[in-house]
DNA sequence: GAACTGTAGATTGTCAACAATACGCGATCA
DNA sequence: TGATCGCGTATTGTTGACAATCTACAGTTC
Protein backbone atom coordinates (compact mmCIF):
# COMPACT_ATOMS: atom_id res chain seq x y z
CA UNK A 1 0.00 0.00 0.00
CA UNK A 2 1.27 3.40 -1.09
CA UNK A 3 1.66 6.05 1.91
CA UNK A 4 -1.77 8.45 1.55
CA UNK A 5 -1.23 11.75 0.41
CA UNK A 6 -0.72 13.62 3.57
CA UNK A 7 0.44 11.16 5.37
CA UNK A 8 3.77 10.35 6.58
CA UNK A 9 5.37 8.31 9.44
CA UNK A 10 5.91 10.84 12.52
CA UNK A 11 8.83 11.45 13.95
CA UNK A 12 11.09 9.11 11.40
CA UNK A 13 13.66 10.75 12.67
CA UNK A 14 15.60 10.45 16.11
CA UNK A 15 14.36 12.23 19.25
CA UNK A 16 18.10 13.50 19.73
CA UNK A 17 18.42 15.15 16.10
CA UNK A 18 15.19 16.89 16.98
CA UNK A 19 16.16 18.36 20.03
CA UNK A 20 19.71 19.30 18.51
CA UNK A 21 17.77 21.08 15.53
CA UNK A 22 16.08 22.88 17.88
CA UNK A 23 19.06 23.76 19.78
CA UNK A 24 20.91 24.98 17.03
CA UNK A 25 18.58 27.22 15.60
CA UNK A 26 18.38 29.05 19.56
CA UNK A 27 22.28 29.00 19.29
CA UNK A 28 22.70 30.32 15.84
CA UNK A 29 20.13 33.51 16.91
CA UNK A 30 21.72 33.89 19.42
CA UNK A 31 19.61 32.90 22.56
CA UNK A 32 23.00 31.66 24.16
CA UNK A 33 26.28 33.92 24.86
CA UNK A 34 29.44 32.50 23.28
CA UNK A 35 31.53 31.02 26.24
CA UNK A 36 28.41 30.06 27.85
CA UNK A 37 28.23 26.92 29.89
CA UNK A 38 25.03 25.19 28.92
CA UNK A 39 23.76 23.18 31.51
CA UNK A 40 22.08 19.62 30.93
CA UNK A 41 19.44 19.24 33.65
CA UNK A 42 18.48 22.94 33.51
CA UNK A 43 17.70 22.17 29.34
CA UNK A 44 16.67 18.98 29.69
CA UNK A 45 13.72 20.53 32.25
CA UNK A 46 12.77 23.42 29.78
CA UNK A 47 12.89 21.14 26.71
CA UNK A 48 11.05 18.76 28.66
CA UNK A 49 12.97 16.36 28.48
CA UNK A 50 15.30 13.82 30.61
CA UNK A 51 19.15 14.67 30.11
CA UNK A 52 19.84 11.18 28.30
CA UNK A 53 18.15 12.57 24.63
CA UNK A 54 19.35 16.05 25.75
CA UNK A 55 22.98 14.90 26.19
CA UNK A 56 22.89 13.19 22.50
CA UNK A 57 22.07 16.32 21.75
CA UNK A 58 24.53 18.43 22.84
CA UNK A 59 26.48 15.91 21.49
CA UNK A 60 25.93 16.04 17.98
CA UNK A 61 26.25 19.83 18.38
CA UNK A 62 29.50 19.48 19.61
CA UNK A 63 30.70 17.71 16.60
CA UNK A 64 29.23 20.14 14.20
CA UNK A 65 31.64 22.25 16.26
CA UNK A 66 28.94 24.97 17.69
CA UNK A 67 29.53 23.22 21.38
CA UNK A 68 32.36 22.53 22.77
CA UNK A 69 32.86 19.83 25.20
CA UNK A 70 35.56 19.46 28.39
CA UNK A 71 35.57 16.56 30.12
CA UNK A 72 33.92 16.47 33.18
CA UNK A 73 33.48 20.21 32.57
CA UNK A 74 30.73 20.42 30.50
CA UNK A 75 29.42 21.91 26.75
CA UNK A 76 30.35 25.65 26.64
CA UNK A 77 29.21 27.51 23.52
CA UNK A 78 31.93 28.16 21.05
CA UNK A 79 33.61 31.01 20.69
CA UNK A 80 34.81 32.54 17.12
CA UNK A 81 38.01 33.53 16.90
CA UNK A 82 39.31 35.75 13.61
CA UNK A 83 41.07 32.45 12.83
CA UNK A 84 37.87 30.13 13.20
CA UNK A 85 36.25 33.04 10.48
CA UNK A 86 38.76 32.41 7.87
CA UNK A 87 38.61 28.79 8.46
CA UNK A 88 35.19 28.18 8.21
CA UNK A 89 34.90 30.47 4.88
CA UNK A 90 37.54 29.03 3.16
CA UNK A 91 35.53 25.45 3.77
CA UNK A 92 32.90 27.17 2.38
CA UNK A 93 34.25 28.58 -0.73
CA UNK A 94 36.00 24.80 -1.34
CA UNK A 95 32.46 23.17 -1.06
CA UNK A 96 30.91 26.22 -3.26
CA UNK A 97 33.49 25.70 -5.76
CA UNK A 98 32.81 22.30 -5.67
CA UNK A 99 29.00 22.81 -5.99
CA UNK A 100 29.52 25.33 -8.61
CA UNK A 101 31.40 22.72 -10.99
CA UNK A 102 28.93 19.88 -9.84
CA UNK A 103 26.18 22.31 -11.05
CA UNK A 104 27.30 23.41 -14.86
CA UNK A 105 28.07 19.78 -15.22
CA UNK A 106 24.74 19.06 -14.54
CA UNK A 107 21.62 18.88 -16.92
CA UNK A 108 19.75 22.63 -17.68
CA UNK A 109 16.82 21.86 -16.10
CA UNK A 110 18.09 21.15 -12.99
CA UNK A 111 19.98 24.20 -12.37
CA UNK A 112 16.65 26.45 -13.68
CA UNK A 113 15.28 24.40 -10.80
CA UNK A 114 17.92 25.65 -8.49
CA UNK A 115 17.92 29.13 -10.15
CA UNK A 116 14.12 29.82 -9.75
CA UNK A 117 14.90 28.94 -5.79
CA UNK A 118 17.70 31.45 -5.71
CA UNK A 119 15.56 33.86 -7.18
CA UNK A 120 12.82 33.29 -4.73
CA UNK A 121 15.29 33.29 -1.50
CA UNK A 122 17.19 37.02 -3.07
CA UNK A 123 13.25 38.16 -2.96
CA UNK A 124 12.81 37.57 0.04
CA UNK A 125 15.85 38.92 1.06
CA UNK A 126 15.16 42.43 -0.59
CA UNK A 127 12.32 42.38 1.31
CA UNK A 128 14.02 41.95 4.59
CA UNK A 129 16.76 44.30 3.73
CA UNK A 130 13.90 46.91 3.42
CA UNK A 131 12.73 45.91 6.47
CA UNK A 132 16.04 46.33 8.44
CA UNK A 133 15.22 42.63 10.12
CA UNK A 134 18.61 41.14 10.32
CA UNK A 135 18.43 38.35 12.30
CA UNK A 136 15.90 37.18 8.79
CA UNK A 137 18.74 38.34 6.21
CA UNK A 138 21.32 36.20 8.36
CA UNK A 139 18.87 33.50 7.67
CA UNK A 140 18.22 33.94 4.14
CA UNK A 141 21.91 34.59 3.43
CA UNK A 142 22.58 31.57 4.21
CA UNK A 143 20.09 29.68 3.01
CA UNK A 144 20.61 30.85 -0.28
CA UNK A 145 23.75 29.22 -0.27
CA UNK A 146 22.97 25.80 1.18
CA UNK A 147 19.89 26.14 -1.44
CA UNK A 148 22.83 26.78 -3.64
CA UNK A 149 25.12 23.53 -2.68
CA UNK A 150 21.61 21.30 -2.56
CA UNK A 151 21.27 22.12 -5.86
CA UNK A 152 24.21 19.54 -6.32
CA UNK A 153 22.25 16.56 -4.79
CA UNK A 154 25.43 15.61 -3.18
CA UNK A 155 24.03 15.01 0.33
CA UNK A 156 27.54 14.79 1.81
CA UNK A 157 28.22 17.95 0.38
CA UNK A 158 24.87 19.39 1.45
CA UNK A 159 25.55 17.86 5.21
CA UNK A 160 28.76 19.36 5.27
CA UNK A 161 27.86 22.43 4.37
CA UNK A 162 24.49 23.03 6.97
CA UNK A 163 27.53 23.07 9.45
CA UNK A 164 28.80 25.63 8.10
CA UNK A 165 26.30 28.06 7.47
CA UNK A 166 25.30 27.35 10.95
CA UNK A 167 28.97 28.51 11.93
CA UNK A 168 28.51 31.59 9.90
CA UNK A 169 25.56 32.70 11.35
CA UNK A 170 26.98 32.66 14.39
CA UNK A 171 30.02 35.00 12.54
CA UNK A 172 27.17 36.86 11.62
CA UNK A 173 25.63 37.29 14.57
CA UNK A 174 28.80 38.84 15.97
CA UNK A 175 28.32 41.63 13.20
CA UNK A 176 24.98 42.24 14.26
CA UNK A 177 23.25 45.35 12.76
CA UNK A 178 26.30 46.61 11.45
CA UNK A 179 26.17 44.23 8.51
CA UNK A 180 28.08 45.98 6.40
CA UNK A 181 27.68 47.27 2.50
CA UNK A 182 23.31 46.10 2.74
CA UNK A 183 22.96 46.92 -0.50
CA UNK A 184 26.03 44.82 -1.79
CA UNK A 185 24.86 41.66 -0.20
CA UNK A 186 21.48 41.45 -2.41
CA UNK A 187 23.34 42.44 -5.55
CA UNK A 188 26.40 40.30 -5.33
CA UNK A 189 23.52 37.06 -4.62
CA UNK A 190 22.17 38.36 -7.29
CA UNK A 191 25.58 38.55 -9.64
CA UNK A 192 26.01 34.99 -8.33
CA UNK A 193 22.63 33.78 -9.58
CA UNK A 194 23.44 35.88 -12.88
CA UNK A 195 26.45 33.75 -13.82
CA UNK A 196 25.06 30.48 -12.85
CA UNK A 197 21.62 30.80 -15.32
CA UNK A 198 24.32 32.30 -17.82
CA UNK A 199 26.69 29.42 -17.20
CA UNK A 200 29.83 31.54 -16.80
CA UNK A 201 32.36 29.15 -15.28
CA UNK A 202 34.84 31.33 -14.62
CA UNK A 203 33.19 34.54 -13.58
CA UNK A 204 30.96 32.87 -10.76
CA UNK A 205 33.84 30.84 -9.48
CA UNK A 206 35.33 34.77 -9.28
CA UNK A 207 32.23 35.56 -7.80
CA UNK A 208 32.11 33.52 -5.35
CA UNK A 209 35.96 33.76 -4.17
CA UNK A 210 35.09 37.76 -3.68
CA UNK A 211 32.30 37.15 -1.71
CA UNK A 212 33.59 34.85 0.82
CA UNK A 213 37.15 36.98 0.32
CA UNK A 214 34.91 40.03 1.46
CA UNK A 215 33.29 38.38 3.63
CA UNK A 216 35.93 37.59 5.49
CA UNK A 217 36.90 41.24 5.56
CA UNK A 218 33.68 42.61 7.09
CA UNK A 219 33.80 39.93 9.79
CA UNK A 220 37.84 40.15 10.99
CA UNK A 221 38.29 44.21 10.77
CA UNK A 222 35.75 44.42 13.88
CA UNK A 223 37.87 44.51 16.88
CA UNK A 224 35.53 41.61 18.57
CA UNK A 225 34.49 38.68 16.35
CA UNK A 226 33.45 36.66 19.39
CA UNK A 227 31.07 39.31 21.44
CA UNK A 228 27.35 39.52 21.74
CA UNK A 229 26.41 42.77 21.77
CA UNK A 230 22.28 42.80 21.46
CA UNK B 1 52.42 25.50 36.49
CA UNK B 2 53.11 24.56 32.63
CA UNK B 3 51.94 20.86 31.79
CA UNK B 4 55.59 18.45 32.45
CA UNK B 5 56.66 16.77 29.56
CA UNK B 6 55.58 13.52 28.46
CA UNK B 7 52.76 14.15 30.86
CA UNK B 8 49.25 14.92 29.52
CA UNK B 9 45.75 14.93 31.07
CA UNK B 10 44.62 11.56 30.86
CA UNK B 11 41.61 10.80 28.85
CA UNK B 12 40.99 14.69 28.13
CA UNK B 13 38.40 14.01 25.87
CA UNK B 14 34.75 12.70 26.41
CA UNK B 15 34.32 8.88 26.80
CA UNK B 16 31.75 8.86 23.88
CA UNK B 17 34.90 9.16 21.37
CA UNK B 18 37.04 7.07 22.30
CA UNK B 19 33.99 4.42 21.77
CA UNK B 20 33.03 6.18 18.46
CA UNK B 21 36.82 5.96 17.23
CA UNK B 22 37.58 1.96 18.59
CA UNK B 23 34.48 1.29 16.61
CA UNK B 24 34.74 3.43 13.59
CA UNK B 25 38.32 1.26 13.39
CA UNK B 26 36.62 -2.10 13.90
CA UNK B 27 34.12 -0.91 10.84
CA UNK B 28 36.50 0.59 8.43
CA UNK B 29 38.50 -2.97 8.69
CA UNK B 30 35.28 -4.80 7.95
CA UNK B 31 34.67 -6.34 11.50
CA UNK B 32 31.00 -5.67 10.54
CA UNK B 33 29.01 -6.32 7.69
CA UNK B 34 27.24 -3.64 5.66
CA UNK B 35 23.73 -3.28 6.67
CA UNK B 36 23.97 -5.17 9.09
CA UNK B 37 22.38 -4.13 12.38
CA UNK B 38 24.70 -3.04 15.49
CA UNK B 39 23.21 -4.16 18.96
CA UNK B 40 23.52 -1.33 21.74
CA UNK B 41 23.54 -4.25 24.54
CA UNK B 42 25.49 -6.45 23.14
CA UNK B 43 28.58 -4.10 21.97
CA UNK B 44 27.95 -2.40 25.36
CA UNK B 45 28.93 -5.66 27.42
CA UNK B 46 31.93 -6.50 24.82
CA UNK B 47 33.67 -2.87 25.17
CA UNK B 48 32.99 -3.34 28.99
CA UNK B 49 30.85 -0.29 29.28
CA UNK B 50 27.08 1.02 29.56
CA UNK B 51 24.53 1.82 26.52
CA UNK B 52 24.53 4.79 27.71
CA UNK B 53 27.83 6.63 26.25
CA UNK B 54 27.96 3.12 23.41
CA UNK B 55 24.22 5.13 22.11
CA UNK B 56 26.62 7.95 22.10
CA UNK B 57 29.74 6.74 20.23
CA UNK B 58 26.73 5.35 17.76
CA UNK B 59 25.06 8.44 17.13
CA UNK B 60 28.26 10.01 16.34
CA UNK B 61 29.14 7.87 13.62
CA UNK B 62 25.43 8.05 12.94
CA UNK B 63 26.22 11.83 12.05
CA UNK B 64 29.35 10.91 10.38
CA UNK B 65 27.75 8.56 7.82
CA UNK B 66 29.39 5.33 8.01
CA UNK B 67 26.18 3.82 10.27
CA UNK B 68 22.74 4.75 9.82
CA UNK B 69 19.71 5.00 12.43
CA UNK B 70 16.41 3.59 12.33
CA UNK B 71 13.92 5.30 14.79
CA UNK B 72 12.69 2.43 16.95
CA UNK B 73 14.88 -0.17 14.81
CA UNK B 74 18.25 0.42 15.79
CA UNK B 75 21.33 1.49 13.81
CA UNK B 76 22.87 -0.37 10.74
CA UNK B 77 26.13 -0.61 9.24
CA UNK B 78 26.23 1.74 5.62
CA UNK B 79 25.41 0.10 2.49
CA UNK B 80 27.41 1.90 -0.05
CA UNK B 81 25.89 1.99 -3.55
CA UNK B 82 27.70 3.54 -6.77
CA UNK B 83 26.37 6.56 -6.61
CA UNK B 84 27.58 7.26 -2.28
CA UNK B 85 31.00 6.49 -4.05
CA UNK B 86 30.79 9.11 -6.41
CA UNK B 87 29.77 11.27 -3.65
CA UNK B 88 32.53 10.60 -1.63
CA UNK B 89 35.31 10.97 -4.06
CA UNK B 90 33.56 14.29 -5.13
CA UNK B 91 34.09 15.61 -1.81
CA UNK B 92 37.32 14.63 -1.71
CA UNK B 93 38.46 16.21 -4.94
CA UNK B 94 36.76 19.89 -3.24
CA UNK B 95 38.44 19.11 -0.02
CA UNK B 96 42.18 18.63 -1.58
CA UNK B 97 42.14 20.58 -4.28
CA UNK B 98 41.17 23.46 -1.61
CA UNK B 99 44.19 21.88 0.66
CA UNK B 100 46.63 21.72 -2.81
CA UNK B 101 46.03 25.36 -3.38
CA UNK B 102 46.01 26.47 0.99
CA UNK B 103 49.64 24.79 0.90
CA UNK B 104 50.70 26.36 -2.03
CA UNK B 105 49.69 29.67 -0.88
CA UNK B 106 51.40 29.01 2.87
CA UNK B 107 55.05 29.28 3.45
CA UNK B 108 57.91 27.18 1.78
CA UNK B 109 58.71 25.33 5.42
CA UNK B 110 55.23 24.50 6.21
CA UNK B 111 55.34 22.68 2.96
CA UNK B 112 58.55 21.08 3.69
CA UNK B 113 57.21 19.82 6.55
CA UNK B 114 53.62 18.21 5.03
CA UNK B 115 56.52 16.53 2.12
CA UNK B 116 58.69 14.61 4.51
CA UNK B 117 55.36 13.22 6.49
CA UNK B 118 54.34 12.57 2.71
CA UNK B 119 57.70 10.75 1.77
CA UNK B 120 57.74 8.77 4.63
CA UNK B 121 54.01 7.30 4.03
CA UNK B 122 55.00 6.92 0.50
CA UNK B 123 58.17 4.49 1.55
CA UNK B 124 55.63 2.61 4.38
CA UNK B 125 53.00 2.14 1.09
CA UNK B 126 55.90 0.65 -0.85
CA UNK B 127 56.90 -1.44 1.28
CA UNK B 128 53.04 -2.94 2.08
CA UNK B 129 52.87 -2.99 -1.60
CA UNK B 130 56.07 -6.08 -1.58
CA UNK B 131 54.01 -7.31 1.23
CA UNK B 132 50.71 -7.43 -0.31
CA UNK B 133 49.15 -6.38 2.94
CA UNK B 134 45.90 -4.69 1.53
CA UNK B 135 45.06 -3.91 5.29
CA UNK B 136 47.97 -1.98 5.85
CA UNK B 137 48.19 -0.41 2.05
CA UNK B 138 44.24 1.24 2.75
CA UNK B 139 45.51 2.91 5.83
CA UNK B 140 48.23 4.05 4.39
CA UNK B 141 46.50 5.56 1.22
CA UNK B 142 44.36 7.69 3.36
CA UNK B 143 46.92 8.07 5.94
CA UNK B 144 48.22 9.85 2.51
CA UNK B 145 45.62 11.91 1.92
CA UNK B 146 44.67 13.25 5.53
CA UNK B 147 48.19 14.18 5.89
CA UNK B 148 48.14 15.87 2.87
CA UNK B 149 44.89 17.58 3.98
CA UNK B 150 46.38 18.39 7.55
CA UNK B 151 49.38 20.47 5.63
CA UNK B 152 46.65 23.11 5.65
CA UNK B 153 46.37 23.33 9.50
CA UNK B 154 42.42 24.30 8.65
CA UNK B 155 40.84 22.42 11.82
CA UNK B 156 37.65 21.98 9.98
CA UNK B 157 39.11 20.99 7.26
CA UNK B 158 40.90 18.30 8.33
CA UNK B 159 37.63 16.91 10.48
CA UNK B 160 35.50 17.28 7.36
CA UNK B 161 37.97 14.84 5.64
CA UNK B 162 38.45 12.07 8.50
CA UNK B 163 35.13 11.04 7.53
CA UNK B 164 35.53 11.21 4.53
CA UNK B 165 38.48 8.86 4.73
CA UNK B 166 37.14 6.93 7.10
CA UNK B 167 33.88 6.02 4.28
CA UNK B 168 36.56 5.76 1.84
CA UNK B 169 38.26 3.10 3.50
CA UNK B 170 34.86 1.48 3.40
CA UNK B 171 34.60 2.07 -0.12
CA UNK B 172 37.98 0.43 -0.92
CA UNK B 173 37.16 -2.48 2.07
CA UNK B 174 34.56 -3.44 -0.92
CA UNK B 175 37.07 -4.09 -3.26
CA UNK B 176 39.55 -6.31 -1.45
CA UNK B 177 42.61 -7.46 -2.69
CA UNK B 178 41.74 -6.04 -6.23
CA UNK B 179 43.12 -2.91 -5.72
CA UNK B 180 43.64 -2.31 -8.94
CA UNK B 181 47.17 -1.37 -10.84
CA UNK B 182 49.25 -1.86 -7.83
CA UNK B 183 51.79 -0.14 -8.61
CA UNK B 184 50.19 2.97 -9.98
CA UNK B 185 48.67 3.55 -6.57
CA UNK B 186 52.50 4.44 -5.23
CA UNK B 187 53.59 6.13 -8.50
CA UNK B 188 50.16 8.53 -8.50
CA UNK B 189 51.17 9.57 -4.77
CA UNK B 190 54.28 9.85 -5.57
CA UNK B 191 53.42 12.27 -8.40
CA UNK B 192 51.25 14.16 -6.13
CA UNK B 193 54.33 14.87 -3.78
CA UNK B 194 56.65 15.74 -6.76
CA UNK B 195 53.72 18.22 -7.95
CA UNK B 196 53.73 19.50 -4.19
CA UNK B 197 57.26 20.15 -3.80
CA UNK B 198 58.18 21.87 -7.41
CA UNK B 199 54.69 23.73 -6.01
CA UNK B 200 53.08 23.07 -10.16
CA UNK B 201 49.78 24.67 -8.96
CA UNK B 202 47.74 23.76 -11.97
CA UNK B 203 49.70 20.14 -12.15
CA UNK B 204 49.00 19.35 -8.38
CA UNK B 205 45.25 20.36 -9.49
CA UNK B 206 45.37 18.15 -12.14
CA UNK B 207 46.79 15.65 -10.62
CA UNK B 208 44.41 15.59 -7.82
CA UNK B 209 41.21 15.53 -10.31
CA UNK B 210 42.46 12.81 -12.08
CA UNK B 211 43.49 10.61 -9.06
CA UNK B 212 39.56 10.98 -8.09
CA UNK B 213 38.66 9.97 -10.98
CA UNK B 214 39.96 6.65 -11.11
CA UNK B 215 39.56 5.64 -8.23
CA UNK B 216 35.94 6.05 -8.69
CA UNK B 217 36.38 3.82 -11.85
CA UNK B 218 37.98 1.34 -10.25
CA UNK B 219 35.91 1.15 -7.60
CA UNK B 220 32.62 1.63 -9.08
CA UNK B 221 33.69 -0.87 -12.59
CA UNK B 222 32.83 -3.64 -10.14
CA UNK B 223 29.36 -5.21 -10.14
CA UNK B 224 28.59 -5.50 -6.42
CA UNK B 225 30.61 -2.02 -4.86
CA UNK B 226 28.65 -3.38 -1.06
CA UNK B 227 29.28 -6.80 -0.58
CA UNK B 228 32.18 -7.80 1.21
CA UNK B 229 33.93 -10.92 0.06
CA UNK B 230 36.60 -12.02 2.65
C1' DG C 1 -5.19 -21.30 0.17
C1' DA C 2 -4.60 -16.33 1.02
C1' DA C 3 -5.06 -12.45 3.77
C1' DC C 4 -5.74 -10.40 8.04
C1' DT C 5 -5.34 -10.08 13.15
C1' DG C 6 -3.33 -10.86 17.54
C1' DT C 7 0.37 -12.16 20.33
C1' DA C 8 5.31 -12.99 21.66
C1' DG C 9 9.93 -11.77 21.54
C1' DA C 10 13.56 -8.71 21.05
C1' DT C 11 15.49 -4.24 20.64
C1' DT C 12 15.58 0.48 21.18
C1' DG C 13 14.11 4.84 23.72
C1' DT C 14 13.65 7.04 28.11
C1' DC C 15 14.24 7.89 32.78
C1' DA C 16 15.86 8.63 37.62
C1' DA C 17 19.30 7.45 41.00
C1' DC C 18 24.25 6.85 42.00
C1' DA C 19 29.26 7.79 41.45
C1' DA C 20 33.13 10.53 40.02
C1' DT C 21 35.29 14.73 38.99
C1' DA C 22 36.45 19.63 38.99
C1' DC C 23 35.97 24.20 40.74
C1' DG C 24 35.58 27.83 44.50
C1' DC C 25 36.01 29.24 49.13
C1' DG C 26 37.81 29.31 53.61
C1' DA C 27 41.33 27.84 56.93
C1' DT C 28 46.05 26.98 57.87
C1' DC C 29 50.93 27.60 57.77
C1' DA C 30 55.40 29.58 56.29
C1' DT D 1 50.79 38.69 53.36
C1' DG D 2 51.05 35.05 50.31
C1' DA D 3 50.57 30.46 48.93
C1' DT D 4 48.87 25.90 49.83
C1' DC D 5 45.82 22.44 51.53
C1' DG D 6 41.30 20.60 52.43
C1' DC D 7 36.39 20.64 52.21
C1' DG D 8 31.75 21.61 50.20
C1' DT D 9 28.99 22.22 46.32
C1' DA D 10 27.59 21.88 41.75
C1' DT D 11 27.87 19.60 37.54
C1' DT D 12 28.85 15.94 34.62
C1' DG D 13 29.54 10.77 33.74
C1' DT D 14 27.64 6.24 34.32
C1' DT D 15 24.59 2.69 35.38
C1' DG D 16 20.56 -0.33 35.58
C1' DA D 17 15.69 -0.66 35.27
C1' DC D 18 11.37 0.48 32.99
C1' DA D 19 8.43 1.80 28.97
C1' DA D 20 7.48 2.08 24.05
C1' DT D 21 7.96 0.37 19.55
C1' DC D 22 8.73 -2.72 15.84
C1' DT D 23 9.27 -7.42 13.47
C1' DA D 24 8.02 -12.06 13.00
C1' DC D 25 5.26 -15.89 13.65
C1' DA D 26 1.15 -18.35 14.59
C1' DG D 27 -3.79 -18.59 14.58
C1' DT D 28 -8.12 -17.49 12.56
C1' DT D 29 -11.43 -16.31 9.12
C1' DC D 30 -13.28 -15.86 4.48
Amino acid sequence: MAAPEGMFVLEGRPTAQLIADQLRELIVQGAFSPGQQVNESALASQLSTSRGPLREALQRLCQEGILVSKRNRGVFVLELSADDVKEIYAVREAVELAAATTLLDSDAEEVADTCRELKGIIRSMAKQVAASDWQAIARLDMQFHTSFVSGTGNTRLIRIYETLAAESRMCILSLEVAYPRIDALVQEHQMILDLLETRDRMGLQGAIKRHMQKAVEDLTSKPEVTGISV
